[in-house]
DNA sequence: GGCGGACGTTGCGGCAAGCGCAACTTTCGC
DNA sequence: GCGAAAGTTGCGCTTGCCGCAACGTCCGCC
């Protein structure tokens, strides 16, 4: 499959990138953040200034900057989502919705995100039944594809397959740990890496862009067995930061003050697209605060 | 040509067909106004139903009226079309524009309505060249399709041709004329009626729901020679009011009560869809009331 | 001084959103 | 009962918008 076309109508979709481009000035970044193309970004934000007839940005050399004319237009964009926002507020999807999501959270997500981010969704349709699956990370966009989940909440990669849609709901950063009561491996110690998924990846950049050669002493599979192994004193780990916060053997561990700063590491919901039509779908969705 | 997929954005065409419809609480009305099919209308207020997930009208089979979701969705999107309005009133398409712009209008838009139309887009871009066009009425949209003009100003129909997109600026009604110093021909006398166009068809529409025979005396092109025969006393004439009221020879001229009123008669601009991409004729076409 | 990477833009192919037409259902009036 | 009127729906079609990948430009770095 190659590109899309748009999949579902969301009215406000420009506007937030460009909000979003306001604040970051990087067209690399807010791609990143939001979850689309480049291409895209760049095409929405020329759609946009073709339609007001102004220039939004000044793409310099050095960065992009924005106009006087994109200043007063982002604060358009500001009231007109506000003013949505305030009607959703008031008009949330009816209650009495009936019928089951079946949701896929990670374990870590499950402790840390869940109880909040699904509050207010449950509160609105207490008659909903919510089948909550846990699993690995990686798993759970594979459970979206096959439709054994309707929702995921998980680490999420910037760039998402084509039919989902995701939103980043919390960032958490990646930290080195190791043993509190062990004398310290250091940062060329052996490491503990998880054996795939999104922190694996990042964690092979960061340590690729150290340059030194890693050592790899084992590759568990999920955090929590491998916070246990960097509890026994078997390596240096690489968490999120949340894992280690909510996990059952934090008062074991102490992080490691890491060189160059860690990456954003961004956690959040997912859905497939078309899925947005569904009206419990939409009203979950419409339902959690955006990041 | 069948279906078009959607032209040109215009993220606001829903709210408004469904602002229109709030005050016609009639399908058929605001389809015909608005230009647009029943079944886009249709389509278009489910769509908003279905993202919001409320009904916004009860179609009883005794016609539709609003709900109360209905009527709080209202306030919202007379909100969001003013804040709309206002940022445009402050930040309209940058004056300097430069270029030519054809426009082509009726005799009777000349005289009743460009002035005024025009005035506010003539001060934001006086670099801007006009070239004015006149002609028949019939002809107006011809000169669209063939590239001949870039913008009209006549009466439109209801149901445009698809490239084109329409927006009714004011609304007259026809009347029934005679020469005033005249033995009265009556509704039954000979009549007088242009040879084609919209006010034929509706003058011929408006005839035969009255169920009599016709006598048509002359079929004259033009609405200014159609005025000048009436005022000869060739018969009874049918003409917008509008053109009426800017007559030369308005005072040679007196209106009979019409039995059943006479249809409203929309004028309007129009432009080809895809020309509201370009700069000049955007410029144009948000520097122009909305009726 | 050339080379590589970061950053934004553009050519291209493709999917599906959304349009109008026409047929259909339901309701009301004669 | 039959026909007109009003809204909805099946259908085919166009085209807006997406992502991919190639490209141009500018910077820093050895």
């Amino acid at each position: 499959m190659k590109g899309t076309g748009h999949r579902v109508r969301d009215d406000h979709r420009g506007l937030r990138l460009f909000l979003h481009l306001t604040q970051s000035l990087n067209f690399g970044r807010t791609s990143l953040d939001c979850h689309v193309s480049p291409a895209t970004l760049t095409r929405t934000v020329q759609r946009l200034e073709a339609e007001l007839g102004h220039r939004l940005f000044d793409r310099g050399p050095r960065g992009v900057s924005l106009t006087a004319e994109g200043q007063r237009f982002r604060e358009y964009a500001v009231q007109a989502l506000e003013l949505w926002q305030a009607y959703r507020d008031e008009h949330p999807y009816p209650a009495e919705l009936t019928g089951s999501l079946t949701v896929f959270a990670t374990v870590t997500a499950c402790q840390a995100l869940l109880p909040d981010l699904l509050a207010p969704f449950r509160t609105a349709h207490p008659q909903v039944r919510l089948d909550l699956r846990t699993g690995d990370a990686a798993a759970a966009l594979a459970r979206l594809d096959e439709g054994e989940a309707d929702v995921t909440v998980a680490g999420i990669p910037a760039r998402l397959p084509e039919p989902l849609a995701g939103r980043t709901v919390t960032v958490t950063d990646l930290v080195l740990v190791t043993a509190r009561d062990r004398p310290d491996p250091g940062l060329d110690g052996p490491f503990v890496l998880p054996q795939r998924g999104l922190v694996r990846e990042a964690a092979d950049r960061w340590l690729r862009a150290r340059g030194r050669p890693v050592d790899v002493a084992c590759e568990p599979d999920g955090h929590e067995a491998l916070l246990a192994l960097v509890a026994l004193g078997c390596g240096t780990g690489v968490v999120p930061r949340l894992v280690l916060e909510h996990s059952g053997v934090r008062d074991r561990i102490s992080v490691l003050p890491a060189a160059p700063a860690p990456e954003p590491f961004p956690i959040g919901l997912c859905v497939r697209r078309s899925d947005l039509r569904r009206p419990l779908v939409a009203a979950l969705w419409s339902l959690t605060a955006q990041w």
